[in-house]
DNA sequence: ATTTTACATAGATATATTTCTATGTTTGAA
DNA sequence: TTCAAACATAGAAATATATCTATGTAAAAT
């Protein structure tokens, strides 16, 4: 395939807003599953899985499984272009407050405390400001 | 806005084939007509107007007119994040043979050669590999 | 062994995108 | 001033994308 159309690729998948903002997590917390991604961006699960999916193929993001949990990283033998192409867009969203607000939910999103409850009254506190 | 939203918006913009050909044309042509850009691209001219009016919403590039031609070209008041954003991708685009085709069809893409004429004949020439 | 949890997949729906043809507008030429 | 060239805009059609609900699957808990 023509270097054009795997640019093309990459900047399609980096042009999701959900995509960006669970990136922009697996860049700072180095691994999250699928219930805690869901609860910090707060769509459906499946459409948390189908952008996953995209980003994996992509070899951008790698799953893993642990136990029941499937956990997804950035993927550690990130072909060197695809590495400087993320940071760069990492950078540029220094200033974005959505993206603050992702990572300060983050921290509070436990798997333990997300998946072993019922489920609904401490995901209501995730979607809260602070 | 938020800087997330912008950035989607700027990758969405770089996120297809025909646009991102038109950029890497006028990086490096500094300027082309559109007919001389339809020439090159062998899409209709509205296809290729409409990109061109994408790509100016987001002052990404300019255009201007000279006499019966409207001319763009890369913006020259580029903000400079979008400017590290544009010549980032372009490097990443060294190795497309599509953008290096684009570049020779370009050096013979003359507006006065295309637009004087009945527009068949000169336009089938570049149309061809060399 | 059965149930529950965490996730993936399938299918449907709504929306967005890209292209075309047809037509309008502006400029220069005849 | 009339015509043609260069481009823009409108509208339609085809395709792609993102989301949801419903359901299947694999692992762990009971």
């Amino acid at each position: 395939m023509d270097k054009l159309k795997e640019i093309v690729k990459i900047n399609k998948a980096l042009s999701d807003i959900t995509r960006l903002r669970i990136i922009a997590l697996l860049f700072k917390r180095k691994k999250l599953c699928v219930c805690e991604i869901k609860e910090v961006i707060g769509l459906s699960q499946p459409a948390i899985s189908s952008h996953l999916k995209i980003l994996e193929n992509l070899r951008l993001i790698k799953g893993f499984r642990e136990g029941k949990w499937m956990n997804y990283k950035i993927h550690e033998e990130l072909e060197k272009e695809k590495k400087q192409h993320i940071k760069f867009i990492i950078s540029l969203l220094k200033n974005s407050t959505q993206i603050s607000d992702d990572e300060e939910k983050a921290k509070r999103a436990d798997r333990f405390c997300l998946c072993r409850t019922s489920g609904k009254s401490k995901t209501d506190i995730l979607q809260k400001k602070i």
